[in-house]
DNA sequence: CATGAATGAGAGTTCATTCAT
DNA sequence: TATGAATGAACTCTCATTCAT
């Protein structure tokens, strides 16, 4: 069983929180199946009968603590998007630079990738089935590069006066090779990719330097 | 109406191709209608009486030239790439060394996303719907990106050796840039978000040159 | 309503069992519907929302017990083979010789056919919709009378070695007596049929005697 | 291609008899092509439309031949019964008494089922799709049945006196020995199964002879 | 006569959601 | 809180038949 961080919080204020403990129980294998059934098989093929088949509770259970198959998605993908930054947010602190910090954080969301790859679709299919969680998602993930890349630049860090489209393009790369590299293809040592390209981010293709 | 560019031909091999001219309008405008319909409304919420309907013609004919609705998605994603790269590959070629080319290919695709916003979205809905055509697309994609670059990398005009990683990133950073800049968003001049992250491409990011 | 018996017991192993006793009862109801819906219209002239309107239950509730329209058909010809045997085997013990117990058996079974119309035509429908269930029915039915026939045989009741063509033999000419005579029409008594025709099996038609 | 013998007679009255050479040899491969089509997926799995791309015609022109798809079934069933007759009728004269002669007819059928699998399916199928059809068919079977018979028992050939059950019964006989030694297996010499049958026609399984 | 596109009623089946127990 | 039967709108797909060319 997955624990499922802070999804007693994430659910308040939508849906229906658990009072007991054995209520509690029920609302984490429902959560814990739907991962596993919507990673599987996508919002659309996966079903309410089947998730709560997976949990081991009956149907009707399903809407004791969710309003719907789509609240019970988006719940999901907020939660989703919570467990990523808590994978990556420490690594990028630490020793050295910027790129540095950016290279463990590739690095470290690439293997997160590789290791819950339902949670990579589940992210992503949100753009079709629930694209304000979608937003949410990717908003805040571009807000923080640039927060980590404006914080650089006014160190000096950075040559370049850095532009919301910077962090759009980066977090475009990075989503690209966690598909490619993590989720799709295990063809490749993760730590040489996030190295290529950090060190393409640094310097660039140019050949006149 | 929208012209279905080389649709007769990529129909040959499935499904079913028209006969007479009468059948060759029926054709079109199916495609023209699904292609409205599954761009507003995504693949699961699009039905087939509705597309039908938009296209004007009785239920049944669609069937007199598609196996399935999801045999006229895939239809739709492969001409949709082509109708893409259709529009970006003569921006390649042109003037000045590769960055430059790279640059107006950018600047191409993030004006036909903006204008065909419709095309973006089947296209990306694709990786959940017919996981086999988003690969068509997005495989043949990098291999001409890395074709590009290998080809400027002999040319001596980039001085890192490319790597199948960088083709996805840059791939990742478009596809993001046309998603932000180009469907979700016009308030940005796009001419200086492709020099932008033209500029970020050459010369990376780092302080020290 | 027609008892359906032991249809509980069929359908363990197919289709879905009732747990509580409303389930029970809708179980039943739909059972009988598809009975009379079937022995009226013939298999495709059946529809299943005919056959829940009949029974008084929402469409949907078909599937809560059947997995298809042809899984009840089965299920329907099953239970009606055991049906026409568990009438028709009572009656086959009992004094006198072997033939006097097939006299007895036809003229049940003539009888039976002629009460329970619909399991006739359900049956022998099978044959074109659901082979299996077919050969399932009538070759166990040439078995039984096999049996009884070999054992007469041993007694020294018959003078003839019997062979399975003999089986199939008697079996052709009771389904059709019973078709002509119980189904088609009532024109006949049926007592004096079952005489004629056992007549004709013990001494043959032949004058040389 | 199969002769289908007197079918534009047959069709006088129904359907559409052509007038020209093309129309003949069109309407003929449209009789071969459903004969094949009924007999291989029987009634309701047939489609006009494989008919008549079997036959090599445009669908339109199945309508020219025939009022509906139900219409040629008939006019199908209709001439598979002669052709049955055709075959064994001649088989029924000849030397020695009914029985023999019996036998004879008995055998040719069997061997005419086993060569002609798609026709017993199609007269058989005609009980629940064109029943009519089916009615005429047993019926003068039985007629002629019986009008040997009782010439047969005018002869002082048959001891007991022949009522219209006997015909039933004797072609409920030939019917499944048909069906089981002629089109389910051929597993069987068909000469040993007319003799046993007959043997048992002629002098009964009674011991006390 | 032949063609094949067009039609649309109708079928079987699915499944999110409700609700009585 | 848990259960699972009941519901019915919605959907995809089939196919006999019509008809303009």
């Amino acid at each position: 069983m997955v624990a499922v961080r802070g999804m007693d919080a994430t659910m308040t204020g939508e849906d229906k929180a658990p009072r007991t403990e054995r209520g509690r129980r029920t609302l984490r294998a429902l959560l814990d199946a739907a991962r596993a059934e919507f990673g599987e098989k996508g919002f659309h093929d996966s079903s309410v009968v089947s998730i709560t088949s997976r949990a081991g509770v009956a149907l009707g259970s399903f809407y004791t603590y969710f309003d719907s198959k789509d609240s019970l998605f988006r719940a999901l993908v907020q939660d989703m998007s919570m467990q990523v930054r808590d994978h990556v947010a420490p690594l990028l602190s630490g020793p050295g630079d910027m790129l540095a910090a950016e290279r463990r954080g590739l690095l470290g969301f690439l293997e997160f990738a590789r290791q819950n790859k339902e949670i990579y679709r589940i992210i992503d299919e949100a753009e079709f089935v629930a694209p304000d969680a979608w937003k949410a998602h990717y908003g805040t993930t571009v807000e923080r590069i640039l927060d980590r890349f404006r914080a650089a630049e006014a160190r000096g860090e950075i040559s370049v006066p850095i532009d919301e489209a910077h962090g759009w393009a980066i977090m475009g790369m990075n989503v690209f090779l966690g598909l490619r590299y993590g989720v799709l293809n295990e063809d490749r040592d993760l730590s040489e990719v996030a190295t290529l390209v950090n060190t393409m981010l640094r310097d660039g293709l140019g050949a006149d330097r």
